[in-house]
DNA sequence: AATGAATGAGGCTTCATTCAT
DNA sequence: CATGAATGAAGCCTCATTCAT
């Protein structure tokens, strides 16, 4: 009796429930802050109620962090992807990389980014693991092909690789953060292909070996 | 004795109160997040009581938002202060403009920097307020600077002014937050000096005229 | 024994429960006014905290609005039945309709009345809406019975059944009040029936057909 | 020193301080509501400052009581001279009695009326004061009246007087109080002088000895 | 597993009242 | 007397979390 109606509901909601639920929560997580966010939102959206995401997270808490790893794995899986066997000179090596991480323009990426940076007082554990396993792993990526650049002599043996690949990472996605969210502040868009475009020119420039001599 | 305690409390009241609770709130916002601060801890800084706070300010929102102002008019009055008069060339002023933005390595710097990236959900309007009067003003004034280098030769006419300037405020705005307030990441922190530098020095190579003719 | 006290929580959640929250709602509003009475105090009325007022209504004074709405309905339903059918001359007509608009004699009865006289300034459109959709309403009712006496020859031509038909029921609502809640000052009580009747005696009498020629 | 600025004070502000007080108080507490008022409201209605209050009052609560005492007295004060040496016929001195009673068709006397009718539950002591020396007192008075007019054989010997002046009384300053402040309910609305004029006059037909015999 | 009513701690805001000046 | 900054109790409302069904 009470199988039959169990067995109704299963019929459209398969085991990738747990799924479901992070997709929906990253949404609106995304879409509100999580501080803004009422745990009701997140059912809605997953077409549930409220006491359903007790059944497979402990709280909010964990909610959240499942959804953001879940998330992260993704980027970096896709990221990961599309630099499979690349083997070109280092300027063409970061120039691939920097592309593939900033690929996404849609706007659940961008939501993304600004929800990550408002966690930190919040939720101060996901903050920093997002920051370990997402920029941190970026930026020493991308450190890593100008080092190789540099033992190859195709960049300045004094070039500042750690500063350069920080600088890259933090201020692409920071701009993409702030010129999207704040899109009505008058001048702060930006087109998004010559963003990421003039900004790998203008690193690589900077690390040409010097000009004269 | 009790008249010492009471004298206590009244030795305390200049007229300056209105900019010791800003002060106060500041203080408070940037270390936990407005969020998670309560108008009692305010109050408990500055030495007064929650009821207080509303002789001066509409709500907690207000008070935020004229913390931030206060901050933002003192930090900008700096920064303007150190400008004034320069005249040398581009690169000079660039290198000279950057240093005096960043100079205030001190905690409550980054804190409220922290502080600021998280608001984007819970106060749209000071958020969008503070990239306004922030970093967009000093990006602007950073892209001026370097349209002069252009202008006289002293950079690529092909560079792309405005892209190089935000890179450099919103990479380096994002790198004393991150390697600051997730210190205990392990390789997130880097000396603030060689950071300043070093950005300015790649910033600046990048925009070299082309090595070579 | 714990089990229970658990029942007895359990046991009082029928699908009546809104019904049953603005029924303890009226009780404590008419009881203490609305200014005076704490949602919790509701609550408690009803069995329940605080926070399960807010399923049901969205604050503080939509649970005053709905409250009394909800016996409007019921007084006037009663009402409506009392009238049903009635054909008799006019005087019986208006007899019946006051009674039966002012029988119950109850404490409920003129505790409403007098925490409606006291919104007018605390809740403006709940005080307009019952003026309209109470005693204006049975004044009509009334002065259009009057009508019809004057019609019939029943009742003075040059009657103003307007004015008649106000000062009944706003002479007796009033009297309701004051006699029961003002109980204490000496002389101010009357019997209920001895009011009601011989105010409406007072009334047709008025009404009367001129004496003379 | 010190006196010198007292002085200068005093000349704009002489004795009758505490009158202006009341006057204010009344004026706001009349267009706001008793609760709804705040100390300063009614401090800056008076041009002086909230502290001021406390020098001639206890507490809110006395300033509402003295400000009604002082209006009660001041309106008595207008009936009683009306009624001097009143003599004529029961139905002339009643006419004259509830015209006067009634003729101040004011702002401020509506608002008073409301602002009273809503104290039962905010300051039941005042408001048992109000109906004791206020209504009550008129509809003794024509209570008395119309028992002279009963004994003289010009109104009916079966007549109720105590419930005609009550519902007189009542009725009359109910109707002034909803229809001016319940004004945009359409419909509402009636003359002032009608409503006065045709309630004496239904009052009056409803008092005449019985027409036949 | 899912529901959704209920809980209750937490925080913002109001304002009568006090009191040093 | 007058000021007005400060207090602090009170009350509304929110929402993560629980739990009987």
């Amino acid at each position: 009796m009470s199988s039959t109606k169990r067995t109704l509901k299963w019929e459209r909601r398969p085991e990738a429930r747990p799924q479901e639920l992070l997709d929906a929560a990253l949404r609106v997580f995304a879409t509100r802050g999580y501080r803004n966010t009422r745990l009701e939102e997140v059912a809605a959206e997953a077409g549930v109620t409220k006491g359903a995401l007790y059944h497979y997270f402990e709280n909010k808490e964990e909610l959240l962090l499942r959804a953001i790893q879940h998330y992260q794995a993704r980027a970096f899986g896709r990221m990961e992807e599309a630099m499979r066997g690349e083997r070109g000179p280092a300027s063409a090596r970061l120039r691939r990389m920097v592309e593939s991480a900033f690929s996404g323009n849609d706007d659940a990426r961008r939501d993304v980014l600004l929800l990550l940076n408002g966690l930190a007082h919040a939720v101060p554990e996901v903050y920093r693991e997002w920051l370990a396993t997402g920029p941190m792993k970026a930026w020493r990526l991308i450190a890593a092909i100008i080092e190789d650049g540099k033992k190859s002599g195709e960049f300045r043996a004094d070039a500042d690789s750690e500063v350069a690949a920080r600088l890259l990472v933090s201020g692409l996605v920071t701009q993409l953060v702030w010129q999207y969210h704040a899109g009505d502040v008058p001048g702060i868009r930006i087109g998004h292909r010559r963003l990421i475009q003039s900004a790998i020119d203008l690193c690589l420039a900077g690390l040409q070996p010097a000009a004269s001599t």
